[in-house]
DNA sequence: TTAGCTTCTTGTCAGTTCGACAAAAAGCGG
DNA sequence: CCGCTTTTTGTCGAACTGACAAGAAGCTAA
């Protein structure tokens, strides 16, 4: 196929972070503003070049999640999405990007002062609305992020992550209605995750009050998978559902 | 955080293939026999590094899919799956490889006298069941392809891509209970599929036979997502759910 | 103190789906 | 025509879904 004194090219290697969190109930993403070219001044994935030859993809994520973001990884939900390696995605040469989704609770604005300070939560429905941009293809990288985050949180217990240790049966609708964009009947939402064995367990004896009435507390279950899965409305009322017996 | 005289560095990128298709009812994967070092002499996922630069990795992974399996990317179901970079993954030195999904329909072994002579089907039960072994991180790139199998036929109409383009029912059920590793009950079956919307469509006037009653023949439908969806059995009988009302 | 407000939690109820199984239909081989 | 195989249609009770009513438990303001 290749005779001997060919080489393989060489890539050079970037990490690049869609990280989610919950903010008032809208779904945000962390962005930074880049400082340098090319895209000077857009908005972008927080990401960089892996550090040496010798350090992990999965370590490289890690190190940009608190360089960049000001985050622990260990306290985090952290997976890999795609890689993304068109040939012109990146004018200084061929750059190849391992994209990674983090989810977190929600969180305080990044400390100003900090390696994090150029980076600041921006709501989502900015981007899938269409107006702004994103340097790069961050844009695809950011649809892909939500959209495995849309269909991870219907089928695992991945919702969890944007709540903290303990949280209502409210809050984890909240969730689903901000990566949907869907609202839900929390009536319905109530029992319904209660009735999946090891999504949720209740915390006993204790219980957060606002303004009604206070809500039970429950943390994460021992269940990944989702049996029943939580199915998300559709956007288009499906085309049409050939009715049973009509074999024609 | 890098001085200007920092380079980042980089990496060698190759293209890894996970090929499944259904032979006599069984899961197989397409494997070669490396016929270098390392590893040499030890079964392999087919793949290589990206020819130049300028190459895209899709294009590649299509490139490797006709020069090692002698199969059409056109005609075939193809997706990324995650990317490997474990810096002490290749022996070689710092290699990143990316992942391919490709789902196939029945084929005959790969010809003789062709580039893909090496690569021949093998049924994924020699490897999960645990005795032989795959060159490199190779086993786990299998076990993350079939897990994203098992995962995308229960929500998407995927299997349908196990399939030539007219198929029966009774087809379509071997390609479920292969991957999934479950028998599953006929009768159910049938009528499940059929009120899936969009997931098949029925080919007026043929009809397959080959022992008992002539099986009538469908093709894939236009609808990627299945809802609802194809819930697989679970291994575990789960632990236990509790009582509606029960609330202490 | 009580009425009103908010939010959480439990009930109800009809339509649908699911899983286990029976039985009919449609070919083939003798 | 009889038995065999495989496909297709029925049946039926249990479970789930989605829509909505209503009770429960706090807070606040008159």
């Amino acid at each position: 196929m290749h005779n001997e004194t060919w080489r393989p090219p060489c890539v050079l290697l970037t990490v690049d972070l869609v990280i989610l969190t919950l903010r008032s109930s809208a779904l945000h993403v962390l962005l930074v503003e880049r400082g340098i070219d090319p895209h000077k001044g857009e908005l972008a994935l927080p990401g960089g070049f892996i550090s040496d030859t010798g350090e992990d993809i999965f370590d490289a994520a890690c190190r940009e999640l608190r360089e960049e973001a000001g985050l622990d990884a260990t306290s985090l939900h952290l997976e890999q999405l795609n890689t993304y390696g068109r040939p012109d995605r990146d004018p200084r040469g061929r750059i190849v990007s391992v994209a990674y989704l983090a989810i977190a609770p929600g969180l305080p604005e990044p400390e100003a002062g900090t390696d994090a300070s150029a980076a600041s939560w921006r709501p989502v429905e900015e981007f899938t609305s269409g107006h702004r941009k994103l340097a790069f293809d961050h844009r695809e990288i950011l649809d892909h992020g939500l959209e495995r985050a849309r269909t991870k949180i219907e089928n695992t217990s991945l919702a969890t992550a944007f709540c903290d240790t303990t949280f209502t049966i409210t809050d984890l609708q909240r969730v689903y209605e901000a990566v949907w964009g869907f609202e839900l009947d929390p009536r319905n939402f109530y029992r319904k995750v209660q009735a999946i064995s090891g999504f949720i367990t209740p915390v006993d004896s204790d219980r957060r009050t606002t303004k009604g009435r206070p809500a039970r507390l429950f943390q994460a279950g021992p269940e990944h998978l989702l049996r029943p899965p939580m199915l998300r409305p559709l956007p288009q009322p499906r085309p049409f559902s050939r009715p049973r017996s009509e074999t024609s």
